[in-house]
DNA sequence: AACTTTCATAGACCGCGGTCTTGGACTATA
DNA sequence: TATAGTCCAAGACCGCGGTCTATGAAAGTT
C-alpha cells in the first residue's frame, strides 16, 4: 500500500485544520469559534473539515488522545516499591496536573459534555483507554504482591477508582472558580482508597 | 400586590408551554423536539417561550428541581435510628429510584449537560439545594450522636458525598446500558462511606 | 374617559453546526 | 495516452436555538 499524493495532500489538509483550530480555541475560547471562522483561516472548507473530523467536538477529542501517551509515560515514573494506594495517588496527583495545564478547562469541558451527547461509542467507556490498563496494572500488581484480596473484582474496582476522577473533574467544571482540583481530588481519591483497603485490603 | 389578569395569563402561558414541552420531550426525546415545535403545540410563540425559561434546557431543569420536595418528602422516611451510613445509603437507594424512574435519563443528561455549559450560576453549586442541606444535616447528627468526630469538616464531606452521586450519575450516561445505576450507585458508596468512616468516625 | 406606560406575545431574523450535491484533480487500468 | 473510477474539497443549503423589534391589549394615572 502506497502512500499518494492525494492522501498526503489529504493529511496536510487535516493537520492545517487541526491545528489552526486548536490555535483559535486557545486564544477566543471553543464557543467562541465558529467552523467557518476555522475553515476560512485554514484556507479550507467545511466539506474538508466534515470528511476529517466527527464533529467540532472532534477537534478536541482528537487532542485529549493524546493523554494516552502522558499516561504511558508518566506510569513510568511512579517508583516501583510504592503501595497500591500509593501509586493511585501519584496517578491522580500526575494527571491532574496535565490535564489543568496541558490539556486546560475548556478542552476537558468538551470531552465531558461529548461523553453525555454521544451515548453510544464514547471513549470514556472503552476499556482499552490507556488509563483504564494501567489501573487494572497496578490492582493486578497489588494482588500479586499481597497488598489486595484475590478475590476482588478487577473491572469494578477499575471502574469506580476512575470514577473517582471522572466525578472530580465534572465538578471543577459544576463548581467554578473556587474548585481547587489538585487539593480536591487528593482529598477524595485518600478517602476512597481508605474505603477500598478497608474492604479488600489484606490484614497481616 | 394584587394578581393582575395579565398575569395569570402569562401563567397559563407558562404552563402551556411546559406542560406541552415536557410531553413532547417525553414522547419523541429532548433532543428530537424542537422550539418552534413546543411553540406551535402550545399555540404560543418564541417570544412567549424565551421570556418564560432560560433556555430549551430550562424546562427540564425547572422539572429537576422538583427533586427538592422528593428529597424532603424521602427523608421522612429514613428510619431515626439508622447510622449515619445507613441513612447515606438510603437516600443514594431513593434519589437513584427517583432518577431512573420519575425524572428519567433523559432529563438528568440534559441537566448534567447545562451544568457544564452555565459555568456560572448553576444548581450544582448552590449549596442551599435540599439535597445538600439534609446531607449536611445528617453529618451535623452524626457528629452529635458521636458517630463523627466533631473536627470533620462539613463541608468538605457535604461535597464529597453528593460528589459520588454525581459521578455515579455521569457515569450513568457515560456507560450506556449496561450501567446497573442502583447496583453501581450503592457499590460506590458503600466503599467511599468505609473510608469515611474508617478517617472520620470514632472508635468505641 | 382619555392618556400614558408597561409588558406578554408574535414572528422575522441571525449565526451556527452539520449535511448534501457538485466538481474536478488524482489514481488505476488497458 | 485514453478512459473509468475514486475521493478530497467546495460551498450552497438546512434546521435549529436563541435574539430583536414591533404590536396591542391590559394596567396605571389624571
Amino acid at each position: 500500500m502506497t502512500i499518494t499524493n492525494r492522501q498526503t495532500q489529504a493529511e496536510q489538509t487535516r493537520q492545517r485544520l487541526f491545528d489552526t483550530a486548536l490555535e483559535l480555541f486557545k486564544k477566543k475560547g471553543f464557543d467562541n469559534v465558529s467552523v467557518d471562522e476555522i475553515v476560512k483561516q485554514s484556507n479550507s472548507s467545511k466539506g474538508a473539515f466534515y470528511g476529517h473530523f466527527k464533529s467540532k467536538y472532534g477537534i478536541f477529542i482528537e487532542k485529549f488522545k493524546e493523554i494516552d501517551s502522558f499516561y504511558e509515560e508518566f506510569v513510568g515514573t511512579i517508583p516501583e516499591e510504592a503501595t497500591f494506594k500509593g501509586k493511585i495517588l501519584l496517578l491522580f496527583e500526575g494527571q491532574m496536573d496535565y490535564l489543568a495545564n496541558i490539556l486546560g478547562k475548556d478542552l476537558m469541558r468538551t470531552v465531558y459534555i461529548s461523553g453525555l451527547n454521544d451515548t453510544d461509542e464514547n471513549f470514556f467507556a472503552n476499556s482499552e483507554r490507556s488509563l483504564y490498563r494501567i489501573v487494572r496494572g497496578m490492582i493486578n500488581e497489588a494482588i500479586e504482591r499481597g497488598e489486595l484480596q484475590g478475590a476482588v473484582d478487577i473491572q469494578q474496582l477499575t471502574w469506580q477508582i476512575t470514577r473517582c476522577m471522572r466525578g472530580t473533574l465534572y465538578d471543577w467544571h459544576a463548581f467554578g472558580e473556587a474548585f481547587d482540583l489538585q487539593k480536591e481530588s487528593r482529598m477524595y481519591i485518600e478517602v476512597f482508597m481508605d474505603g477500598v483497603m478497608g474492604r479488600y485490603g489484606v490484614n497481616e
